[in-house]
DNA sequence: TTAAATTATGAATATTATTCTTTTAATAAC
DNA sequence: GTTATTAAAAGAATAATATTCATAATTTAA
């Protein structure tokens, strides 16, 4: 899995926009369409690119409750059957296993404060393992994106 | 800005597969392409959707340091300036102003822990008024993505 | 240095996007 | 209810792009 420049540099043009043309990808790197294509087959199949996905505004479609909730649980170190539990719940964007005091960080968008109860109540109560939960209501968010920082080479 | 039924199918279709064909999508809809263009188009202008992104490995690019910080402020309610700043850096991917005893949630991603402590102390030691931070490093992240559930037909 | 493997090019073809006119459907006014 | 008005969809024509594949160039390693 080693990336050279011109990967990068597809990274970098298809993380601004999924849906760049070929062809404008070639013009942007100074080669044939043909050559980027076979680049990108071989990025998507190493499963470096994993999602080519389009972003919505929440509140358009009406899910616009954004709530992280931190987790105490029984599992042993290393025992994530809570996790993949948490996981398969189509509210539950995240789900990260943290150091510290609490084990689960957990991200949640629901349509309003009622979804988020009826999730709690429907869905978490029915999971293993759940010591304690702390939910962390956001009033306004300034900045989301998944955009990562892509290097100019590759450090490895 | 209300979004029917047709319109809801094409953004289910594209946060699945940014990159999927007008001629793919308009089969699944049984309409004309020119017709799944237009709406298309539209949900574009409206800023339904916002951006076409790729979503990449961040460890196939060496930036698998994931952490959240919480950070009390002495901003008065409404002022996101700090908040702004904080937005403007990189490696800063989410901000979030949440209720409770502290005032920002910020998810952060970098390298390795040098590269988060170098961070903090070249950038978020230049921002006004924070007060105090408190970080949690991620061990494992076991899902993220921002997928949303797009209901069926439009509850507004 | 040479052989093998990988990657890029360029041309041909297939597929898709895009535009525009016509038709249809939906909405509102009377 | 009928008709005017508007919005949306279909369909056809054209432009642009994707994709394939044979060949050439480059890189890698023996």
């Amino acid at each position: 899995m080693n990336l050279d420049k011109i990967d990068l540099s597809i990274l970098r043009l298809m993380q601004e926009n999924a849906r760049i043309s070929n062809v404008d990808m070639a013009k942007e790197l100074e080669m044939a369409p043909s050559a980027v294509l076979e680049r990108v087959k071989k990025l998507e199949q190493r499963k470096v690119i994993t999602q080519y996905t389009t972003k919505i505004d929440p509140a358009a479609i009406d899910m616009s409750l954004l709530a992280f909730i931190s987790m105490k649980t029984s599992n042993t170190v290393g025992c994530t059957t809570t996790a993949d539990e948490l996981s398969k719940i189509k509210e539950v964007q995240e789900v990260h296993i943290i150091a510290g005091e609490d084990c689960y960080l957990v991200k949640v968008r629901t349509r309003d404060s009622a979804s988020l109860m009826a999730l709690m109540r429907d869905e978490f109560s029915k999971i293993s393992n759940i010591l304690s939960v702390r939910t962390t209501i956001v009033l306004e968010t300034v900045k989301e994106d998944q955009q990562l920082i892509i290097p100019e080479i590759n450090t490895k």
